[in-house]
DNA sequence: GTTATTCTGTGACATTGATCACAGCTGGTT
DNA sequence: AACCAGCTGTGATCAATGTCACAGAATAAC
């Protein structure tokens, strides 16, 4: 898949014409890196904008007492690092490769020039924003609920709406994070998310088998939950 | 205070002539609202973007057993409505009149009409998402944080940023909002804020007298909650 | 195929903080 | 000035869940 292709499916540059598309890949640099490694450190500037091609990435703050909080996890075709090209500030998170990834990178500049040139892509990239945002005040509200059971319902939610694959009514997220991981996402603790996945099950509202997770009836799951 | 100058003082608008200030305030109506009074209902469609000039809203979400989670409290010059106007979606909070407040109010298809015109408010609106989603970034890490101590010590933070004056490396938040509402903000129990900012105050951190809370060491004090 | 590493399940225990209950304040109203 | 409503302070209780400890699975590395 060139460059270009790969443009195409991201929301912000839908609306572009080919013509214009190829120009911006053009300014584009590919970079790969492995499981682990980390993408941008926190209380760097930020100077680049990337696009995922392949692969998945998770957006961390780290607390004062050194845990680890999981924002949000990205995958293909999703972007990053626009925020301090916007509003300057520093990084206010680290990201990470959480798997093998392959990313498209532009420069301060040209992305400011892009913005420009094309209106459109402010916009879109408004409406790209003001989703995150909406994202944001879910997990806000799911976090300030009390109960762990209720978190980790609405974590699997936002990785079901982010990785998983509906299918005749339930959902499944293949490769499920880590409980470590689903525990930061959720703020609680990997005993709870390890305890709770089985109460879930007994409970028959979701199945596991290897690393995949189905959700019986991603209606009413929501419904209970959200 | 004409509307024209009230605009002025609106980040998104700042880099606009008189004249188009102007033209943009012709557009807008004004509207009072009292404490208490709700402005905009959860779930209902969003067509309308208003600007605060006077008093202060809080922005809620009710979570499923009623409880009420505090997004964000808004000021004089802040504005809110824009979220739905950019995507299109449902309204994902209440706003609600915090004390007696006055509005400007655009339509939904005036304000679309500015973005398109002068390009430089789709670029400070920008902007000021990203700042937005940054706290929203900063509300997550705390809420994942343990303790209440620490969730209502960043709480404070936000709280002298938004509302408070500094004077010689001391904040005073003045009219420091009901404790009901500082827990809502920092997921816990009005008791225990109660009891958090007695010790606060035993730990000779802050100082209260009426409605005013004085953080004596404004630096020292983020760094030991952030 | 064996070893090593990383992830997951589960019991026991300690602690936090939510909840309930009620008394004490404070500020606005008549 | 007396009253009332809404806010705040504080003790007692108890359930939820974080933490520790370790065994069992799964996956990767050799």
């Amino acid at each position: 898949m060139s460059k270009t292709d790969h443009l195409r499916n991201v929301p912000i540059f839908t609306d572009l014409t080919d013509s214009d598309l190829t120009k911006i890949a053009s300014n584009m640099v590919p970079r790969v890196y492995e499981k682990g490694q980390m993408i941008l450190l926190e209380e760097s500037m930020g100077e680049t904008f990337f696009i995922i091609t392949q692969g998945a990435v998770k957006v961390t703050r780290l607390s004062a007492d050194g845990r680890e909080v999981i924002l949000a996890i990205l995958g293909e075709s999703d972007f990053f690092g626009e925020m301090s090209l916007l509003d300057g500030e520093g990084r206010s998170a680290n990201i990470v490769a959480n798997e093998d990834a392959k990313v498209l990178t532009l420069s301060r500049s040209d992305f400011l020039d892009c913005l420009e040139s094309y209106p459109k892509i402010a916009i879109a990239l408004l409406e790209e924003l003001a989703i995150r945002l909406r994202k944001s005040d879910q997990q806000i509200e799911s976090l300030s609920l009390s109960d762990s059971e209720h978190r980790i319902g609405i974590t699997l939610i936002r990785l079901a709406g982010e990785l998983g694959t509906i299918k005749q009514g339930h959902v499944t997220v293949k490769n499920l994070p880590y409980q470590q991981d689903i525990a930061n996402m959720a703020g609680t603790s990997r005993e709870t998310v390890s305890r709770t996945l089985k109460l879930l099950e007994d409970k028959k509202l979701v199945r596991r088998e290897n690393r995949n997770l189905t959700i019986y009836n991603y209606d009413a799951f929501r419904q209970a939950f959200a």
